[in-house]
DNA sequence: GTGACCTTAACGACGCGTAATTGTGG
DNA sequence: GCCACAATTACGCGTCGTTAAGGTCA
């Protein structure tokens, strides 16, 4: 067995060859964008590096910078900045969503305030 | 005078050599730049480059970028990126302000319906 | 006619990926 | 003891900034 690294299912780990295999990489390239600091693999006792699956999917986005011409540096940068909007995008999407449920709400509580529950063909018309 | 250049205050123009001494680089570089797509200065009619406040600060930007190590497709993109954090974090902050309006527009409305208009000294109070 | 601008080409420096070398761990 | 990994070094290729050469507008 190979020492001292869990092995959860979703945790799957790879050694550097096999990472270095999935991406279509050579296996110094990993080392590279490591002592760069685009990526923090794991590492057993030993000192081996380990690739978790979220390291190949980030591996294969550097790959696709660096395809459409950027250096490294330009790669850090724009995965901080990708992950930077689509953090806002989802904050937008919440904000959204709450306040057209803080609206709705609003007007639940006056139709309760006005209104019997028990006693309502058309309770009450906007303009009129 | 210059041509058939405006002159108004919020517009200045420099030419090339101007722009360049102002960012500190080599006025080659600027073509450089316009070529990779990262600056649009205007032009004259003779074609002579013609460039604005907005260009400059952008090619203060692409320097600071260069400077910390990015090839010009990183500048790209990171600048493109930067834009979409900017506008995200504007539509962010009105969409905040215009959802705590609803909910007070609404509050407003079921009040004017409550109360009668002709006897409201002080009609309703947000926090009350 | 003299500059400053234009474009294209060439040169040097640097960054990146690959390969080779040597050492170490499982 | 063998094979894979780790770290350092060397090499080839592409990019970037500068410079040079030749043409055009004011």
């Amino acid at each position: 067995m190979a020492a001292d690294l869990k092995h959860s299912s979703a945790r799957a780990v790879y050694v550097i060859s096999v990472a270095a295999e999935l991406a279509g990489v050579h296996p110094q390239t990993l080392r590279i964008y490591e002592r760069k600091g685009l990526l923090d693999p794991a590492r057993t006792g030993g000192g081996s590096r380990r690739y978790s699956e979220r390291d190949i999917e980030r591996l294969r986005r550097i790959q696709d910078l660096t395809t459409a011409g950027l250096n490294l540096e330009g790669v850090r940068r724009v995965m901080y900045l990708e992950d930077e909007v689509t953090r806002l995008q989802r904050e937008l999407a919440r904000v959204k969503q709450e306040a057209s449920e803080a609206v709705e709400r609003t007007h639940r509580q006056y139709r309760r305030d006005l209104v019997p529950v028990s006693n309502t063909p058309a309770p009450w018309q906007p303009g009129r």
